[in-house]
DNA sequence: GCTTGCTTTAGAGTTCACTCTATAGTTTAT
DNA sequence: ATAAACTATAGAGTGAACTCTAAAGCAAGC
């Protein structure tokens, strides 16, 4: 598969998938050279890119990304380290949905108070004082 | 209160609330200056930089807070308007969510590969194949 | 009164993750 | 055979959000 093929395939464009590389977060893999020095890539480039769109959207870095794929494509660390690494990550999601439905919390109380402020301005004084520091008013 | 009393009690820099103050996030209910031209904040800035972390943490730009704060200090928007602006934020935090609930599937099958990867190599190998493209290489 | 530590400003520098440009070689379609 | 569309490289530019520096004034402790 060329590089243009892989970028539509992915919503990516050449040059980031050229930028992923020279980032170091492919292998011999995902790409090869063909001839022509055209880059070739395997499907294994997909299911990558795959993953680091899904980790991206965790807060990952491209540095922190490399880091693991290197370790896990040469055996650096054991397969206990990897999977302390995915727990972690996996606390730190849970972390991230609680703090989400602690915002959603948040934009509830916004709702009603602007609701209550177009019905009943008193009212939403009252509530406005009760709040716990959670809205911008 | 002084600025680095401020940035101790909300972990931010000085640099960053002055940054903050340039960037239009503050206006004279957070700042007032001092005759000697020291900035005194009060405790809605306070109550700001908390709406500041709590919606930069669902990936809003400094940019647009700066529009919702200005739009909601200077009624330019209507309650509805700003009602509308809180449900969608509300509808991206749940597809957020929806999506980190995928991604924890995700880290439970590396974990459950990983793990067979020790005790069983070759059921890994079978749980590998049946994968639907969820996990590195 | 002097030192240390705070405050001010303007502006330069950094990091991340792209994004684009210029130049040149290759492939494909007509 | 030529033009259009693709590929390659090196390197410059961008935008966001800081982060730091320099030079100066102000404040607090000894």
């Amino acid at each position: 598969m060329k590089i243009q093929e892989l970028a539509v395939k992915m919503g990516l464009s050449v040059h980031t998938i050229r930028f992923y590389e020279k980032e170091g977060l492919f292998d011999s893999r995902h790409v090869q050279r063909e001839k022509n020095n055209y880059r070739n890539y395997s499907d294994e480039a997909v299911e990558r890119l795959q993953m680091i769109k899904k980790f991206q959207g965790l807060g990952c870095s491209l540095a922190e990304l490399k880091e693991i794929f290197q370790d896990h494509d040469t055996n650096t660390k054991t397969h206990q380290q990897i999977i302390d690494w995915i727990e972690q990550k996996k606390a730190e999601i849970e972390q991230k949905k609680a703090e989400y439905d602690q915002v959603l919390e948040t934009l509830e109380w916004m709702i009603a108070y602007r609701k209550l402020l177009m019905t009943d301005p008193q009212k939403a004084e009252t509530l406005f004082k009760a709040r716990t520091s959670v809205s911008p008013h």
